[in-house]
Parts: structure tokens; C-alpha cells; sequence
DNA sequence: GTGCGTCAAGACACA
DNA sequence: TGTGTCTTGACGCAC
């Protein structure tokens, strides 16, 4: 089991900085130090035995968007292969995860060019770094029903190159798409399924997360990825927790087994450090 | 250094 | 048709 956690480490560096979309000119500058912060964040990681990242859709800010003129591609090469390094050395798991605005099966043509493109940035990214890792996303738009929703999502698919679907990953969300409507995409594209327990709580066809592993876990041929928060005591519903509940990640991990998790907690690396240590404790990964 | 108005973008519920 | 919410800050100007 690997542990990770999400886009940058709130005690070392930011690598998720951004621009305004007026302030273009100070992308190269961002782009840099984002992945100088980010191969920093990668070694501290390994230090404390935590093997799973989900790089910040930020790294390049507006890589996708029509008014970038700088050539990230081109510019950016030779830190993300040193990323990269990092990452195939120690064996670092990926994800990538855009967000709501990504919508491959949107019914507007635009918004589905402009989903396509973010998506190549971010696996035009990886292959830079020359590393393995998945790009998650929701279904999306449910117009017209879920069925023709997936429908549209299965057939935008058949349009992205062959290393954008390689990588593709499909996530049950918390309103609208299950993990058995989610299994309906994999049918029809043959992507796996991360499954959100917390999403899953919110929103599902009655079985219980233990079983919900068992679906998805036929989607992968390695070892799943799952996404774990908790819902934030006195919150409305769905709002991830501030920290670990440790009671809570103990009663998770006592339901799943060969998984590797990806902690949505707002306190990023302290939460991944308590939850690799209460994995050690219960013999889920290895002390070194 | 701090406060706060604003920020690229979609989808959907509701008035 | 217009507005608010999701979510979630963080940028960056004004002071």
C-alpha cells in the first residue's frame, strides 16, 4: 500500500502557484518553480515513506489555454525529466486530477475541445517526465440522463490520442455518477475506476465501500487507486475534513487491502504523515 | 504586511 | 433568463 497526498506541501514550498491570465508573462517563472518545489516535495516524501502524489493541474499554469504563446514543451524539458527521475528511482506513484471544468462529455462542442486539450496538457506532462501515472476525472454532465451521459463520455473518448487514454481514469462522484454507473464507462472504454469513499457514502446503489472495491478493483490490472477523505464534523455534506480522523482512517483500513490511497485532507502533509504512520502500526505497509 | 476584490473555465438547481 | 452553489483557495493590487 502506498500513501500520498494532493498538489504541494504546506511546510516546504509551494508547487501548485498560479497566475492571472493577465500576468501570462510570468508563467515561465511560476512553471520553474513549481517543479523545483515539486522534486523537492517528491525527496521529502520518499524520506518519510510516502510513495503516492497527485501533481497540482497548476504546474503549468493555463498550459492549455489558446493565449499561452510560451513553449512549455519545448522550455520546460529539462526539469521535468529531472522530475521524472525522482519519480521512476524511488517509484513514486501518479495522479493527476483536472478539475470541474474538464468535461469530456459535455454536450457543447467547445467545452469538449477545450476538455480535450487540458487533457493533453497533463498527459503530454507525464510523458515529458517520462513516468507512469493516471489522470482522474468525473464523468461529468448528466444532461439528457445518465445513460446518455455516458454514452457521450464513451464516444468523446474514442477522439483522444492513444496516450491520453492510456492514462485516463474515471472517479465516482458525490451527486451524480456511482461506481455502478462508472463501471457502465469502463464497459464501454475499458478505464479504470478510482473509487472516492467519501463520494461513495454520499452517493451509491447500496453496497457497502468493501464491496465497491471488489467492482473496481476487475478494472485494474495493478494495484487500485482509491481517494480518501472524510466529511468535516458540522459541515454541510461533502466538505473534506481539515485533518485525519485517525479513528476513522483505522476503521478504513481495516475494510481494504491492496490498495493505494490518495488522502484528500486540507492539511495535505500532516495528515499523510499520521495515516503512514497508523498503516505501519497495522502492518499495511512496510516500517523501513 | 495586510485586507479584500477578483479570478479562465461548466453544470445544475431553482426562482 | 439570471443567480447561487459546488469548492477552495490564492493572486495581486491598494493601502
Amino acid at each position: 500500500m502506498k500513501i500520498g497526498y494532493v498538489s504541494t506541501n504546506r511546510s516546504l514550498c509551494k508547487a501548485d502557484s498560479t497566475v492571472k491570465l493577465d500576468h501570462l508573462e510570468r508563467v515561465k517563472g511560476v512553471a520553474n518553480s513549481n517543479l523545483e518545489c515539486l522534486k523537492r516535495t517528491l525527496e521529502w516524501n520518499v524520506e518519510h515513506d510516502i510513495l503516492f502524489f497527485r501533481i497540482s493541474s497548476n504546474t503549468i499554469p493555463f498550459a492549455s489555454h489558446p493565449k499561452m504563446t510560451f513553449d512549455w514543451r519545448k522550455e520546460m524539458r529539462g526539469l521535468l525529466e529531472e522530475v521524472g527521475e525522482v519519480i521512476r528511482e524511488k517509484s513514486i506513484r501518479i495522479s493527476m486530477h483536472p478539475g470541474q471544468y474538464t468535461v469530456l462529455n459535455s454536450e457543447r462542442g467547445e467545452v469538449v475541445r477545450s476538455s480535450i486539450e487540458e487533457l493533453k496538457y497533463h498527459a503530454d506532462l507525464l510523458d515529458l517526465m517520462g513516468v507512469e501515472g493516471k489522470i482522474q476525472i468525473h464523468v461529468g454532465s448528466s444532461k439528457g440522463g445518465k445513460e446518455e451521459g455516458v454514452r457521450r463520455f464513451v464516444e468523446n473518448f474514442s477522439l483522444l490520442p492513444e496516450n491520453l487514454r492510456n492514462r485516463l481514469v474515471v472517479e465516482n462522484d458525490d451527486r451524480v455518477y456511482t461506481v455502478r454507473d462508472c463501471l457502465e464507462v469502463w464497459r464501454g472504454t475499458g478505464i479504470p475506476i478510482v473509487l472516492d469513499n467519501l463520494h461513495h457514502s454520499l452517493n451509491n446503489d447500496g453496497e457497502s465501500l468493501e464491496e465497491a472495491l471488489d467492482l473496481v478493483r476487475g478494472t485494474w490490472r495493478g494495484t487500485p487507486m482509491m481517494d480518501y477523505s472524510s466529511q468535516e464534523p458540522g459541515e454541510r455534506r461533502g466538505v473534506h475534513a481539515s485533518t485525519l480522523s485517525e479513528t476513522d482512517f483505522r476503521d478504513f483500513l481495516k475494510v481494504v487491502k491492496d490498495v493505494d490511497v490518495m488522502l484528500e485532507i486540507k492539511d495535505k502533509e500532516a495528515s499523510a504523515l499520521k495515516a503512514v504512520r497508523i498503516a505501519k502500526e497495522m502492518n499495511k505497509i512496510k516500517s523501513f
